[in-house]
DNA sequence: CAAGGGATGGCAATCGGTTGCTGCCCCCCA
DNA sequence: TGGGGGGCAGCAACCGATTGCCATCCCTTG
C-alpha cells in the first residue's frame, strides 16, 4: 500500500529533496542560496545546479515563518478606480519590484470601515505599508504603524514619516495664474473632509489669496468624483464667480461638464483649475488646467521611504518628503470675461439628460 | 541579566501565549477558533475571551505553512495604468474580498518578461491566479496552471477556464450601427499583435461586415495606448474613411485627438466607435461611443469561477464564459458625411503640438 | 457492576526553511 | 610534533498553527 505516496496538488521539490539528492545536509543547502560565502564554492555550485534541474523553488512562506521577511508590502489607496491613484501605484510597485519586494495593493473604497478590515487581513503579512490618502483616523493609523514600518501618502503626521505633494507651492502657482488673467475672486470647490489634503489646498488658497488680494470663496464637501462635480456645478450656480479650483481634476472635469450642460463656456464664463493632472485631464473638453502631482514619483518615493525604515538601522527621518508640484497650463483657464450667470440667458444649454453617476443617457 | 528577554520588533501573542493564560494546550485553541464544535462550548467561550483581550490574532504565515490555505489570490493585468482595468481589479477584489480572500494586484507592464518574474514570485503565495489580458503564450498559461488553479480573463484557451467578453455581439452591435448610419467602409484600428482580443474583434469585424455588405480595412498594430491613437490617426490619414472601430477605448481617444489636430471634425467627417467604455470615454471630446465591456462583471465573474476551482470538487467547467456587451451610442458617431481628407482644406487645423507620450506642451 | 462509547483535551509530528552551535578536518606555524 | 585556528558541513531547535491519534472522564446501557 506505501507505493503510491500521497500527492498533494503540487509537490514542489524542498531543499530535503535537494539536500538528499546532492548527498548534503539541509541545512547546507539553505545556506547555499541564503549565505554564498558561508559554504564551499565548488559545493554551492553543484547544490546550485542540481537544483535549478529539479525546479526547485525556496518557499516564500517557510522562509517568512522564521525570520519575518515576507517580501511583500502593501499599499492601500482610497479607490483604485480613482486615476489619482494609477501612477503612484506604478511608481509603487515599480520601486517594489526592483527592491525584490511584492507590492500588495488593496482598495478600501472610500471607507475607514473596510480600511480597517483590509489591513487587520493584511498587515500579518507584509513588512510594510504605505497608506495612500487614508480615510483613518490619526489614532488608528499610529496604532497601524506600531506593528510595521508604514509610511502615509498625501497626508503629514508629526510622528509617522509621510510623502506629500507641495500643495502650498502648486496652490501658489494657480493663484497667480488666475490672478494674472484678471480673476479677482476665486471659489474653492471642497473635497472629503476627513481629506488631509483638501484642509491643506483650502489653507493654502486662503493664504496666497490674501497676499495677491483676492476674495475667495467655498462650496462643498463634495465626493471628488464626476458626480461630486456634476453637484458643485448646481450649487456653484447659485453664486458663480469667474474662477474656480477644485479640490481635484475628478470634482474639475465634472464641474466643467455641469456649468457646460447649464450653458456656461468654459473658460470664457468660468476658468476652471483641477489638482492633480490625473489621467484624462488632458483630454476632456475643454482640456484642463491643473496642479500636477508627481504622481510616480510620490509612489516611488513612499516606497524608498518604507524600504529605509526596514533597514535595521532605522534612519528615523520624520520630516514630510515634500515632492514638488507644477501648474500645467492648458485651455479651461482665461482672461476673465464679463459675462457671469445666468448662462442660459446667453447662450441656449444644449438639452442632454446625465444619469447621476455622471454617463450620458442614451 | 535574563530579566529582559530579547524583542522582536513586534511579539503579537501566539497560541501558546493564549493558551498559557487559559490553562490550557495549544492545541485546544487553535481547535477554539477552527473547529469550534470540538472543543467544550464554555472552554471555547473562555479562550476566545481571553484571545480577544490579549489582541491574539492568528498569524496568516503559520497557518499556511501546513494547510497551504493563504487565502491569497493574484490578479495580473497588463497595465494597471490603462483605464480598462479599473472596474476589472474593482469587482475582482470586491469579490475576492467577501469571499475572505485577499486579492494580490500586480502590473506587469505589458511586457512577457516582468510577467513571469512577477508569477514566479507570486506562484508559491496564492491559492489561485487570473492572469487578466495576458501577453504569455499558451503554453506558459499552462505551466502557471499546473501549479495554481488559474482564470485567463480576455482570452479565450480551450483548457483553462476563461472569462470573456462577448466580442463577436458586441462588434455586430457596432457594425450595424454605422450601417444604419449610411456608412459603406470600415476601418479596423488595431491594437497589440500579441493580444487575443484584438485578433477576435479584428474577425468579427470581417463576419459582421461582410453579413452587411461593407467593406473593412485595418491598419495597425499600434500600442493600445492615447500615443498609439496619434500615430494611428497620421496612418489613416494616408487612406481615410467615413468610419473607424478601433481595438479599444484608449486608441479611439487618441485617433479623435489626432484627426482633430489635422483638422478633421468628429463626427461629421469621421465616426469613431471605441471598445471597453472606459473611465473617461464619456468625458473625452466628442464622447465616445463604444462597445461596452460589463468590466466590474468581469473582475467578479473570475473570481467566483476561480473559488469554484478551488473547492474540493472540482467542477471543470471549460466552455468559456462570455459575458454580454453593449453598445453605448455617445457623440463620436453620426450620419456619413459628404466629406474626406484631405481635412485641411476644409478647415485650417488648430496649430497646437503634442508631445510623444499625448500631453499639449505649455 | 462492567463494558461501551461519546465528549474533551493533550501529545507530538508536520509544514519548509533558517541559524546558533558543535565537530571535524586540514593547514600553518612555533 | 603539537597546538591554534580557519573553513566547512551537520545537528537540532525554532517560527506558529494544524491535526491524527491517544488518554481521560463520565455517562449510558445491558
Amino acid at each position: 500500500m506505501d507505493e503510491e505516496p500521497g500527492w498533494r496538488r503540487q509537490a514542489s521539490p524542498t531543499i530535503y529533496d535537494v539536500a538528499k539528492a546532492c548527498g548534503v545536509a539541509p541545512s547546507t543547502v539553505s545556506r547555499a542560496f541564503s549565505r554564498p560565502g558561508r559554504v564551499n564554492a565548488e559545493t554551492a555550485d553543484r547544490i546550485r545546479r542540481v537544483a535549478a534541474e529539479m525546479g526547485y523553488r525556496t518557499n516564500p512562506l517557510a522562509r517568512a515563518l522564521p525570520t519575518g521577511k515576507t517580501s511583500l508590502l502593501a499599499l492601500l489607496v482610497a479607490d483604485v478606480t480613482n486615476p489619482f491613484f494609477f501612477e503612484i501605484i506604478r511608481g509603487a510597485q515599480e520601486a517594489a519590484r526592483v527592491a525584490g519586494y511584492t507590492m500588495l495593493v488593496a482598495d478600501v473604497e472610500e471607507s475607514a470601515e473596510a480600511e480597517k478590515e483590509v489591513l487587520d487581513r493584511v498587515v500579518p503579512l507584509v513588512e510594510g505599508i504605505i497608506l495612500a490618502t487614508s480615510r483613518l483616523s490619526d489614532s488608528s493609523i499610529r496604532v497601524t504603524a506600531k506593528q510595521r514600518p508604514t509610511i502615509v501618502l498625501n497626508r503629514v503626521m508629526t510622528d509617522i514619516p509621510s510623502v506629500v505633494t507641495d500643495n502650498a507651492r502648486g496652490m501658489r502657482r494657480a493663484v497667480e495664474h488666475l490672478a494674472e488673467l484678471g480673476h479677482t475672486t476665486i471659489t474653492y470647490v471642497a473635497g472629503p473632509e476627513a481629506s488631509w489634503a483638501d484642509g491643506m489646498r483650502w489653507r493654502s488658497l486662503r493664504e496666497a489669496a490674501f497676499e495677491l488680494e483676492l476674495q475667495t470663496r467655498r462650496i462643498g464637501p463634495f465626493s471628488p468624483t464626476l458626480a461630486g462635480g456634476l453637484a458643485a456645478a448646481r450649487t456653484f450656480d447659485d453664486r458663480p464667480t469667474s474662477a474656480v479650483i477644485t479640490y481635484n481634476d475628478l470634482l474639475a472635469i465634472g464641474i466643467m461638464r455641469g456649468l457646460t450642460l447649464m450653458g456656461a463656456r468654459i473658460p470664457a464664463d468660468v476658468s476652471v483649475i483641477g489638482f492633480d493632472n490625473i489621467f484624462g485631464s488632458d483630454f476632456c473638453t475643454p482640456p484642463l488646467t491643473t496642479v500636477a502631482a508627481p504622481l510616480r514619483n510620490l509612489g516611488a518615493f513612499a516606497v524608498k521611504t518604507l524600504l529605509a525604515q526596514l533597514a535595521p538601522n532605522a534612519p528615523r527621518g520624520l520630516r514630510p518628503a515634500l515632492l514638488p508640484a507644477q501648474l500645467i497650463v492648458r485651455e479651461s483657464t482665461a482672461r476673465k470675461g464679463p459675462r457671469l450667470a445666468p448662462w442660459a440667458t446667453a447662450a441656449p444649454p444644449p438639452q442632454r439628460s446625465v444619469t447621476k453617476d455622471g454617463n450620458w443617457l442614451p
